[in-house]
DNA sequence: GCATACCGTTTTTTT
DNA sequence: AACGGTATGC
């Protein structure tokens, strides 16, 4: 063995692990490979993070120290997840490795080094919204008419063209061409537009999630001499959910284990993120790329009855051939009951089957943790939440308003941003347009003459605001506002050197916009709960810089003030993010055909991916699955009736039993 | 020219 | 429910 020695664990500080008799032949090949180029193919419920998590400890367990781990995941919520099960084995605390998703390692390399390709260390990260209103703000800034044209892309698919293109490392034509046909007519115009959001975006000192990847690739291509430091650092390189990769992610993985110490895991057919540039060629091609690769493949299923794997196999033998590693899910468990299809009226009346039934499962004594609804978008969600409600039956939902993505947090996190980066412009708008009398337009008036006065006179920017000729400029109505919102960011700015985070956002709160939440909102006192709790969450920060990229980047907090989190209670999800969870009753919802598979990828004859999606939300379930469709959709315009998915009419009929919903009422 | 009220439309998935 | 577009009023 060349492992590399490290620090030992300290003798004692935690049981050896008997990794022979924990873990079954093909983890155990696995989470003790020799050192090398590993893919692990792992299909659903087959223990991939369990093999992933062990492999860290046994890495740990050779004399490996956790700073020399880089572990990449996806989602937060996986990380979070792999952290804590390492922690939970080993004790090696979380905090000790470089574990988080590509965004936030990136993030976290481009504060340290972002000065080596020219980015200011005080750059803000924009999220999604707001890099779409700045992109159009791009663009009119070059052609006032360009969104007039109802034939032209609005700025969001704009802003996804741009993106497909960045994280595909396509060029904007190559991606209009073979992503966005119906947009070729703009070809022309993309360079351009992309180039100079790219330089306003640099001038405002900003980011978008993007650029977090795209730096990053950039900091390995043109700063070697620090890249070097870190690929001699981190030893070993693990990549959960490999195949929902893109090219960006892929070349950085490449980039960052030049040592080829790369353990990737993942599952071709559960790659659901091709939407964002995810290429499942990536798995495909890794033994190209890392030579001397050894494939480990981890089959048996300890989740699922038979009966469920049985279905779930049957929904990848339709898959269109030819693509993917061949696989097939092997059951370890018993027998348990038949998958049931119920088709329901409407919405209404399948929100009411799953309570009935929930009630019959909680009588059995199912706990209401166990139990799962997924479905394909939010907004089917919408009627099961309001049966819910009225049944009195708590929930919690990891969608709908998210807690940081509500106005009265969102506006304090557009004072912090503003008070760390003054040229942080959407920051300002946010803040700007909660004036009266203050709108699109003479936010953005205000901010440039003020800019420009900050410049000339050598004045800060926040200064300059407080200037007589910029107050003139301020509609009459607003002044006051103005006067006292300025003099509260010039506070907040004073106290950064001598005040924690928590001290900063509590600044905030009592300034200007305390006042402004009270006239504003007439459930004030709930959403001041809100901002007390945003002050308890600065509180676990040093660094407010952080704290800020945490709560951009991690938009998925779940948001259940009506519940505590002691109760137990049922849990609603879509079904990407319940990847990587499990759950002993699954019932799946809005089975329709144009609801899943949705109506879109149909017409756009993209219909694989939704497949595998409907894959994954079948292999969540352990015990019980119930799949649901509406017979008729009553939602928007005219009735339509609608007919089984898709996925549900290519099944072979004895991998499910239909059940009529007037016998089974009272289950 | 700008703010705002009102109306109809439209829902993918996440960092 | 949130967004975008349009009409109206300042």
């Amino acid at each position: 063995m060349d492992y590399v020695i490290g620090n030992q664990l300290q003798p004692g500080s935690f049981p050896p692990i008997d990794f022979r008799s924990e873990l079954n032949d093909e983890q155990f090949a696995a989470v003790t490979a020799e050192p090398g180029p590993l893919l692990i193919l792992a299909g659903a419920g087959s223990g991939k993070t369990r093999t992933l998590t062990y492999r860290v400890a046994y890495l740990l367990s050779k004399g490996v120290d956790p700073s020399e781990i880089l572990l990449l995941t996806f989602t937060n919520k996986a990380a979070k997840e792999m952290l804590q099960r390492v922690e939970d084995l080993t004790g090696a605390e979380g905090n000790r490795f470089w574990g988080g998703t590509f965004h936030h390692i990136g993030h976290r390399l481009l504060r340290s080094h972002g000065n080596a390709i020219d980015l200011n260390r005080s750059f803000t990260i924009l999220d999604a919204g707001e890099a779409e209103s700045f992109l159009k703000d791009t663009v009119e800034e070059l052609d006032t008419v360009f969104f007039k044209d109802k034939a032209n892309p609005r700025p969001k698919p704009l802003s996804s063209v741009i993106s497909m293109a960045r994280n595909t490392c396509l060029s904007l034509e190559e991606t209009v061409v073979t992503h966005f046909p119906q947009y070729d007519r703009v070809i022309p115009r993309l360079d351009e537009f992309a180039a100079l959001y790219a330089k306003r975006k640099r001038k405002h000192q900003v980011v978008d999630y993007d650029d977090l990847l795209e730096y990053w690739l950039r900091l390995i291509e043109e700063a070697p001499e620090i890249i070097a430091r870190y690929q001699n650092r981190f030893k070993h390189t693990l990549v959960d959910e490999y195949q929902d990769t893109n090219t960006l992610q892929a070349k950085i993985v490449d980039g960052m284990a030049s040592n080829h110490q790369i353990m990737a895991v993942g599952d071709d057919a559960q790659c659901i993120y091709s939407w964002r540039g995810a290429n499942f060629e990536n798995i495909l091609t890794f033994p190209d790329r890392h030579p001397g690769t050894t494939i480990h493949r981890i089959e048996t299923n300890y989740r699922s009855s038979p009966e469920i794997l049985y279905l779930a196999n049957n929904i990848l033998q339709n898959q269109t051939e030819g693509k993917g590693f061949e696989k097939e899910l092997r059951a370890s468990r018993p027998s348990n009951t038949i998958p049931y299809l119920i088709p329901s009226i409407d919405t209404r009346e399948q929100a009411r089957f799953i309570i009935s039934r929930l009630q019959g499962l909680t009588d059995e004594g199912r706990s209401p943790n166990d139990i799962a609804i997924l479905y394909r978008a939010h907004f089917q969600a919408l009627d099961l939440q309001i049966e819910l409600s009225k049944a009195n039956i708590p929930y919690r939902i990891t969608s709908g308003v998210r807690f940081f993505e509500q106005a009265h947090v969102r506006d304090i996190v557009a004072h912090l941003r503003f008070v760390y980066n003054p040229t942080d412009i959407m920051a300002f708008h946010r803040l700007a347009i909660l004036l009266p009398k203050i709108g699109d337009k003479s936010a953005r008036k205000l901010y440039n003459l003020a800019f420009s006065l900050a410049e000339s006179e050598q004045h800060s920017l926040v200064d300059a605001m407080l200037q007589k000729d910029i107050i003139k400029k301020v509609p009459k109505a607003a002044k006051d506002d103005w006067i006292s919102l300025m003099e509260t960011i010039q506070d907040m700015q004073a106290s950064i050197p001598n005040q924690p985070p928590d001290e900063i956002v509590q600044l905030a709160i009592e300034g200007w916009y305390g006042l402004y939440l009270q006239g504003a909102y007439a459930n004030y006192m709930s959403r001041l709960d809100d901002l007390k709790s945003l002050v308890g969450f600065a509180g676990r920060y040093d660094d407010m810089q952080d704290m800020l990229a945490q709560i951009i980047l991690l938009n998925s907090e779940i948001s259940d003030r009506s519940v505590d989190d002691q109760e137990p209670t049922i849990r609603l999800t879509t079904v990407h993010q319940a990847k990587g969870l499990e759950f002993d009753i699954v019932s799946i919802i809005g089975l329709a055909d144009g609801l899943f598979p949705l109506r879109r990828t149909i017409e756009e004859g993209d219909i694989e991916e939704e497949r595998r999606l409907f894959y994954v939300a079948v292999t969540r379930a352990r015990d019980e699955l119930y799949l649901l469709y509406p017979r008729v959709n009553t939602k928007g315009g005219p009735v339509m009736s609608l007919s089984p998915s898709r996925f549900i009419q290519e099944l072979p009929t004895d991998a499910y039993e239909t059940v009529r919903i007037r016998r089974s009422y009272g289950w």
